[in-house]
RNA sequence: GGGCGGUUAGCUCAGUUGGCUAGAGCGCUUGCCUUACAAGCAAGAGGCCACUGGUUCGAGUCCAGUACCGCCCA
């Protein structure tokens, strides 16, 4: 006997059962082990923070397709870890340490630093994979990663330096974007555009000399500018060769106001000609002369090397004004040097202004880049970094050939008969374009972050006095390294992450190590093979990679999934996995982003400590649809140990799902007889409601199954809600109550079912509800080891690690299915009736009956043993005493009354007798409302069906559909006409 | 500026290749503490499927355009 209570209490349940699964190493996989290969990578979240619920629904989806997998018998594994997530973490920490200590990172050396950081990854890292667990992630946990640990370290050693040798890594000195918070340069990527409210500011430049144009005597040319403070780094002054002025003014100079500088009027067409007419919002602003800033805009960059114009650098790094880097004639500008870019800003316009050189200022709504971690805008700074040329036909070429034929959509590609073209996929597949475009248009990967946490870059430049004998030594250990020159320069890496000994030779030379670091990008690219061992020649690597998934958000497919299918691809020659399933953003009710600044997070812990974590898992599965934003109105509520945290009461689908199957598996086992030994039964020798449910769960088998295997995540908890809801509790459980209380051969079947049944229930709902499904299949065990209806089910192993359920198309049974749902619509119809009569009854302060005394049925003698077979059921699931079956006599006067049509087209008349019962007047309105429906209903069909078009181009079988569906109609509104006439 | 989503019941969402009297959960109304479940049971009410055209015998579904909301990339 089973003793549970009566509501599921997860918080009891769940550290248990976690607990179970960890002791039994159910989650751990071996690479020789049987089975299909099977793998999943984590996205590794990032050790800043802890996990929010963007994290909860993205590994819920992957827990789900690991545990059905694991249910099928595949060799399974999910590789967890996490992400150093360099600027991200470190940013995080300066924080802290600057509000907890009044230090900045330049108080330390970086050892010291490096170490403060370790200490709060040691803590998020911790953090992070316990709330993995507390969700209920069935991770492979001996294969955690870390993306800065040795196994990881030592993959990007080996993929740095093979891309190095390759000649696919270089250094470049370019304008990058730069951050002056962080004080490092970001890929493109990393940089977000937020609309900014600025200004034109229209400054005057005198010309060295007056020009005459047309009769006028000009002094100056005026520019707009919307970042004033860069024209001290002004080296030229364009002008659009189109432009009527350009004759005259081309190859004139021009003084610049503050720093005196004498620079050149020059002619290019990116000059946009000023027109106040235009739509383009540049031509309405523009002036036709352009500042030529080429050490401080990317297009200035572009003008500079067109002309061969001087590059003069006005900034520091922390985005002062500074002469430091690169700028020699400050002239009048002195006053400016130290300050910040903004405050230079406001002091060169003052400066204009009380010079009577500042023409204009007009408001402009612009995009500005923003770090994506600092969020302070982005300056284009000219620096020396180094970059990956994904541009190469090896990288972005080969993903591009990798897109699956189908989701491709661009120019022919060439394949070379290698075995992953084509065969990579998206799903939704509306992500294949953002991938392919992202390839069609990719620039060269900038990878050295001038940061201090990461992997550091393990390129050695040499010092400017080597010597020749050094390069001879050098070729002296030529198979230990890889040498390159750049702008004259030699650059080393060295190989082995652990090779010393060169190291130490080289440093003697006087090499130096590059401060740098790698982007945090650079490690996740490697992530599907580095975690498997990559590059030595594991069994891993070679059982699971290929992985099967990559499950992610949508802005990650630039980011991450791009760079792990280049790097796969060149690294190994196959694919890192083969499908990408790219998921919902989670937003709140308003459709915003869920952020700590707006407080209107979702905190994973606090929803299952509410609600359970099955119930959360439940709910965003059943969320998951095609699209791509969930809506997730926010609450507020204060929990009982005073704390208020943001809930959502989507989640409350998910708690009552699971209390409801508390409770259903309850009844279950409550009338299971302890310990019974089941035998293999004919199903021929059932009874109808017994072949109906087995018949509906082999159909529901078949629907989640092929849901699964399709990512169609709502669809998989839609349908098992259904079935387990709708069918088992709604109908069958009460259905069976009667037979459960006798104590014959037909009880047994009973029970026999019920035990089979909820043992496939609990099958088909672990993945996506794993631990109250094992916790019930403990109970079940006990009460019934031993399940079957023809063949003996596995019982004897844990629910994760048992086996998904078959489709049996033995249990298929059309008829059944036929015969049960007219049952169902007759005993909803007899419900219907007294609920109507108890309301008026109501009305009129008469007591509701608990039944109805009688009701007639006129039928052919076929549904007349259906319905005798089951009748003391029927009965009692309609709330009617007494049914009476009538086959000569007309129908009692006074009556409700129904009409039914079966699927052979048989009819069958339905009448509650109800002149005792209530006012009859008030039940004759309720039917003429539903008659005057019922009469529409048929006009619009019969219109459909004298439409000579309808039957000349309609194909057959959709007419026959609608005849038969108008004879229906047509049936029931005779008979409610005659009622209506006869209640009286 | 380019690309991609969305707009269906008060709320959050389903709706297959066009063939419905357009569905679900929550909320609402009415009646029920019915021996598994009140986090429940039974029965209801509630929709010009954003707008405008088009294709079609037939459009929530396909096509074109408009409006608004949102995301990604410049």
């Amino acid at each position: 006997m089973v003793d549970l209570p009566s509501q599921y209490n997860p918080q009891s349940v769940e550290p248990e059962i976690y607990k179970l699964w960890l002791d039994g190493k159910y989650f751990h996989a071996e690479p020789q082990n049987p089975g299909k290969p099977y793998c999943i990578v984590i996205p590794p979240p990032n050790v800043t923070a802890a996990l929010h619920m963007g994290h909860a629904l993205n590994n819920t989806l992957q827990d789900i397709l690991i545990r059905y997998h694991r249910m099928l018998g595949d060799n399974t594994t999910w590789i967890p870890g996490t992400d150093h997530a360099g600027i991200a973490t470190q940013t995080v920490v300066e924080k802290r340490v600057l509000a907890e200590e009044g230090k900045r990172r330049t108080d330390f050396v970086r050892e010291e630093f490096v170490a403060k950081i370790q200490a709060w990854k040691d803590e998020y890292e911790a953090r992070i994979l316990s709330q993995l667990k507390r969700v209920g992630c069935s991770c492979d946990w001996d294969r955690t990663r870390f993306t800065m640990d040795e196994i990881c370290a030592r993959a990007v050693r080996e993929a740095f330096f093979i891309l190095f040798r390759d000649g696919l890594i270089y250094r470049g000195k370019r304008l990058v974007n730069w951050d002056p918070a962080t004080q490092t340069a970001l890929a493109d990527d990393e940089v977000e555009m937020y609309e900014i409210d600025g200004h034109f500011w229209y400054l005057r430049y005198p010309l060295v000399e007056p020009v005459e144009i047309a009769g006028k005597r000009i002094v100056y040319v005026t520019v707009a500018t919307t970042r004033p403070e860069t024209m001290l780094g002004d080296t030229a002054v364009a002008i659009n060769p189109a432009d009527p002025r350009a004759k005259y003014l081309v190859g004139k100079k021009v003084k610049l106001p503050i720093v005196d500088r004498i620079i050149p009027i020059i002619e290019d067409d990116y000059v946009v000609l000023p027109d106040p007419n235009s739509d383009d919002p540049k031509a309405q602003f523009a002036t036709g002369f352009l500042k030529v800033t080429p050490a401080h805009d990317p297009n200035d960059w572009e003008i500079g090397q067109r002309h061969n114009l001087p590059i003069i650098n006005v900034l520091a790094p922390d985005g002062t004004i500074s002469d430091q880097y690169g700028w020699d004639d400050v002239g009048g500008a002195d006053f400016l040097l130290g300050l910040d870019r903004y405050e230079a800003r406001e002091a060169i316009v003052e400066w204009f202004r009380e010079n009577d050189l500042l023409e204009d200022v007009k408001p402009y709504r612009h995009s500005v880049g923003h770090s994506y971690r600092s969020h302070v805008p982005i300056e284009p700074y000219l620096s020396d970094q180094w970059y990956v040329r994904v541009t190469d036909e090896r990288l972005a070429g080969a993903a591009l050939r990798a897109m699956s034929d189908d989701q491709y959509n661009g120019p022919e590609r060439s394949f070379e008969g290698e075995s992953w073209e084509g065969g990579l996929r998206f799903f939704p597949e509306r992500y294949a374009k953002t991938f392919q475009s992202w390839h069609e248009n990719i620039r060269d990967w900038c990878i050295s972050r001038q940061l201090w946490w990461g992997h550091r870059i393990p390129v050695w430049s040499a010092p400017d006095d080597l010597s020749s004998q050094a390069v001879a030594e050098l070729d002296a250990i030529k198979n230990r390294i890889a040498v390159r020159e750049f702008n004259g320069k030699l650059y080393v890496c060295v190989r082995e992450i652990d090779d010393k000994e060169t190291v130490a030779k080289i440093e003697s030379m006087g090499f130096v190590q590059d401060p740098d670091v790698l982007d945090t990008w650079f490690s996740s690219a490697l992530w599907p093979f580095s975690t498997l061992g990559w590059p030595e020649d594991t069994p891993e690597l070679h059982t699971w990679n290929p992985t099967n998934l990559l499950c992610t958000a949508r802005e990650i497919i630039t980011l991450w999934v791009s760079r792990m299918v280049m790097t796969n691809l060149y690294f190994l020659n196959r694919l890192p996995f083969t499908d990408v399933y790219i998921h919902a953003m989670i937003q709140d009710g308003e459709g915003r982003k869920m952020s700590k600044t707006l407080g209107n997070g979702i905190d994973p812990v606090d929803i299952i400590e509410q609600y359970g974590a099955d119930a959360m898992r439940y709910s965003l599965a059943y969320l998951t649809t095609g699209m791509q934003d969930i809506r997730m109105p926010v609450k507020k509520v204060k929990l009982e140990d005073g704390r208020e945290v943001n809930t959502s009461e989507r989640f409350e689908i998910g708690r009552n799902l699971c209390n409801k199957l508390w409770n259903a598996a309850r009844f279950v086992m409550m009338n299971l007889k302890d310990g019974e030994q089941f035998s293999p039964i004919n199903i021929d020798a059932l009874g109808l409601e017994d072949r109906w449910i087995l018949s509906r769960l082999n159909e529901t088998i078949k629907q989640i199954t092929e849901a699964l295997n399709n990512y169609e995540f709502s669809d998989s908890a839609n349908i098992i809600y259904r079935f387990f809801w709708n069918e088992f509790c709604d109908w069958y459980l009460e259905w069976i109550k009667p037979r459960l209380r006798t104590d014959d051969e037909s009880a047994r079947y009973a029970r026999q079912i019920l035990a089979y049944t909820l043992d496939n229930i609990l099958r088909l709902l672990h993945p996506i509800a794993p631990f109250i499904t094992e916790e019930l299949w403990k109970h079940l065990k006990k009460v019934a080891p031993v399940r079957m209806i023809t063949e003996q089910l596995d019982t004897d192993r844990p629910l994760v690690i048992s086996s998904w359920p078959m489709v049996n198309e033995q249990f298929c049974d059309e008829q059944a299915e036929q015969t049960i749902s007219q049952l169902q619509e007759i005993i909803r119809a007899i419900r219907d009736v007294r609920t109507n009569v108890n309301k008026i009854r109501a009305s009129a302060g008469q007591k509701s009956l608990a039944k109805l005394p009688n009701a007639f049925i006129r039928c052919n003698n076929n549904w007349q043993n259906v319905f005798s077979s089951a009748l003391a059921t029927v009965c009692e699931l309609a709330k009617v005493e007494n049914i009476e079956f009538i086959t000569d006599r007309t129908l009692p006067a006074g009556s409700s009354v129904k009409v039914f049509t079966d699927s052979q087209g048989a009819s069958m008349e339905l009448a509650i007798p109800l002149a005792d019962l209530i006012d009859i007047e008030q039940e004759k309105s309720r039917l003429s409302k539903e008659l005057a429906e019922l009469t529409q209903h048929i006009q619009r069909s019969q219109a459909r069906l004298s439409n000579e078009n309808f039957i000349k181009k309609a194909p057959p079988h959709i007419i026959e559909e609608h005849r038969q569906q108008l004879e229906k109609l047509q049936a029931k509104q005779q008979a409610l006409q005659q009622a209506i006439s006869e209640l009286k």
